[in-house]
DNA sequence: TAGGTGATCTTG
DNA sequence: AAGATCACCTAT
């Protein structure tokens, strides 16, 4: 299978970026055991001006400074205690750019990702929601900063599609960010049912 | 529909 | 040093 190049992640446009993830393959291979599903719903983060960004106004903080490193690499962090919630950086370094991958749908390693979410039945709860998602792959603030053309977590060409099999819609949880709460800057795989509501 | 959970940031 | 906040999930 093809893999995803750096190149693809250093571009300046991260909305575009976030929809041509849509259908793209997201891979990880964690203490010998691989596990992958395809992307199907991302959200894009336009620091510095979108109020909804960690990283805005260019804030630099030790959670945030991994936003100012070269596109192509994790930004995973905490939240809500509980969620270990996977990013992508994207652009040339100091522009804070990012996607949230909010939901896949499983492929490889189904037997694993069912123990490490400790359910029993192949169902949507198992891998959307960007903090189910994560768990499933294994995916941890340990991976904070990991380059993603390596062999730990990567992408790879998945499916294609056309452009009109993607909804672009409102993104969630972010309702502090005034202007930006209204950028559609959140897409889906239309009619599927590997999304979030 | 509410509460859990803890890192992170802001305020004093 | 303490309190508020938070890009969510699960079970009632």
């Amino acid at each position: 299978m093809t893999r995803i190049p750096k190149d693809f992640f250093l571009r300046s446009d991260v909305v575009k970026i976030s929809k041509e993830l849509i259908c793209k393959k997201l891979v990880t291979e964690i203490n010998g055991i691989r596990t992958s599903g395809i992307i199907t719903e991302t959200e894009a983060y336009r620091a510095p001006e979108d109020k909804a960004s960690h990283a805005y106004n260019n804030r630099k903080t030790e959670r945030t400074k991994t936003f100012f490193a070269e596109g192509g690499v994790a930004y995973v962090y905490l939240c809500y205690g509980i969620h270990n919630l996977f990013n992508i950086v994207t652009n040339k370094a100091d522009i804070p750019h990012a996607i949230l991958i909010r939901a896949i749908k499983p492929e490889e390693g189904i037997d694993e990702m069912l123990k490490r979410r400790n359910k029993s039945k192949l169902t949507p709860a198992l891998s959307v929601g960007p903090g189910s998602l994560s768990q499933a792959l294994g995916i941890t603030r340990a991976h904070n900063e990991i380059d993603l053309t390596g062999n730990t977590i990567w992408l790879e060409e998945g499916i294609a599609i056309k452009s009109s099999d993607i909804e672009a819609c409102k993104r969630v949880g972010i309702n502090y960010a005034e202007e930006y709460v209204h950028k559609l800057w959140r897409f889906k795989l239309k009619n599927s049912v590997w999304t979030c509501k």
